[in-house]
DNA sequence: CAAAAAAATTGATGTAGGTTAAATAATTCA
DNA sequence: TGAATTATTTAACCTACATCAATTTTTTTG
């Protein structure tokens, strides 16, 4: 139950046995049906989640009531309302599973409780909100100089296992074009080959 | 000479003078004429710098050569490449001086010199950072959804004061518009007024 | 200060991607 | 399973903004 979120710590630090039970004591198992949300925009955040299995996504809605995806995550993938976790102000975006979902979520307390007992922890969690900086950092990038065409290449390249599981609309909202424009340009990229 | 830094810590974090003055002992001064850059991507950057006068641009060049202007910084602002700065890996953004300007600079190793002696400086060095998240997150949100006539009226609800500072190219690299475009919204604009 | 360089404006024209609407195709769920 | 819902595709048309090119304004610098 809690092999895959193990070998995902490993990945940052080096934690020994019981270090990790301590740590795994402090996680919350959650199961989300398909819709169902984790977390709420305007809603206080309080936890760091874990995804066991399933997908969820991350968006905003704007004045209109558009959608905008910033985030996917799948198994082995770390999400939260970062914002709101951090500074305990009401979340940016709301988060919702794509497919029925299993998270471990840890808390804003539990994870100090971690952090005070075994300091290494620490390290764990700031690459992690590191690498959170680097990805919005490439998404601007790309949003101010890729056309649609390239953005969608892109996620082919470096995200391909999103594309064959995660919905046409909700991929055209995260590459910020409309269904139309990817289905168009899915079309054109096949003739091409 | 350590005014403005001085006031800018107390914002974050309650240092008294013995504390604040551990930390200063740890800047070092750097002068930027007009053009001159203070880092340069690919390069690393060893330093977070905070803007004591002067205005600084971040930017990256894509594959045409066109450049992306992701931050400015004038007078009590921090600036750095943040990525290359927690990381150790090169620099992603160039940073220049628009004006003369001068910094105080401090480097990572010393950074952790004063958290090891004053663990409070910790605190102020995660707003930073968080603050920092949530900026990129308004503009991915920004980029997403709104217009360039938006994009430009909330740069002069929230950030007036660049306007009238900033060259327009500058200021449209920054919008991710074309100068052209820029122009000609500012027309459309004072029209309408 | 005057010449040169850089920045901003303006107009004409092009185009990527949005919008609307209708037709299929795929999923959901009773 | 089969009706109903939801997602995807396609086509016609539109628009915001880009590009190109010429002019004017501002800034820089010898």
């Amino acid at each position: 139950m809690h092999e895959l979120i193990h070998k995902n710590i490993l990945k940052y630090i080096d934690a020994n046995d019981e270090e990790f039970l301590f740590f795994t004591s402090k996680l919350e198992k959650l199961h989300l049906k398909k819709k169902e949300k984790l977390i709420v925009a305007g809603e206080n955040c309080k936890h760091l989640a874990f995804v066991n299995s399933g997908c969820l996504r991350a968006f905003i809605s704007d004045e209109q009531g558009t959608e905008h995806i910033i985030q996917f995550a799948v198994e082995n993938y770390w999400i939260s309302d970062l914002y709101g976790f951090l500074t305990g102000n009401p979340a940016i975006y709301t988060i919702e599973a794509i497919e029925n979902t299993d998270v471990l979520k840890i808390s804003r307390d539990s994870l100090e409780d971690v952090f005070r007992r075994y300091p290494k922890f620490e390290r764990f969690f700031r690459l992690l909100i590191e690498r959170s900086h680097v990805n919005l950092q490439q998404r601007i990038i790309s949003s101010l100089s890729d056309s649609a065409e390239k953005k969608y290449l892109n996620l082919f390249e470096k995200q391909a296992f999103l594309i064959s599981r995660i919905p046409q609309k909700y991929l055209a909202s995260y590459l910020g074009i409309t269904a139309e424009s990817l289905s168009r340009i899915k079309k054109k990229m096949f003739k091409k080959e």
